[in-house]
DNA sequence: GCTTTGACGTATG
DNA sequence: TCATACGCCAAAG
């Protein structure tokens, strides 16, 4: 398991529950700026052991990476919501949930809702 | 090695 | 908001 594998692994495990990034958001995280892709690639090859909060990933744009409809689809909508994320026609408002939202409310003081 | 694919991102129109 | 183009890079064939 490459080091870089590892960071990215713990980039989305550090993330609170309740709460979602995306995956150029892991990628920088785990020192790989531009290197979303490879966040997607190692979240299909996961092994089995390894317990991540994977529905906690999604797209910039806020929607669910995965086909609509489909069981992983259904199954990382209903994990987040069962975690109070608002999912809407599998799009997450990040603005609100976002990890980045939370950070830019310290810095600006910007309203939380 | 080269080509294709893919749970992506940003920029443009 | 949707489509297209381009950049990115690990795996699979």
């Amino acid at each position: 398991m490459p080091d870089s594998h590892r960071r990215v692994y713990a980039a989305i495990a550090a993330i609170p529950p309740g709460r979602v990034a995306s995956y150029g958001a892991i990628a920088a995280r785990a020192g790989l700026p531009g290197r979303a892709r490879l966040v997607g690639h190692l979240l299909g090859q996961t092994p089995d052991g390894m317990r991540l909060p994977w529905h906690r990933v999604l797209r910039a744009s806020g929607h669910v990476a995965l086909a609509p409809g489909s069981a992983g689809f259904r199954a990382q909508c209903r994990l987040l919501r069962a975690e109070g994320v608002e999912v809407k026609n599998g799009r997450v408002a990040l603005w609100r949930f976002g990890l980045d939202a939370d950070l830019d409310r310290e810095l600006w003081g910007l309203p939380a809702e």
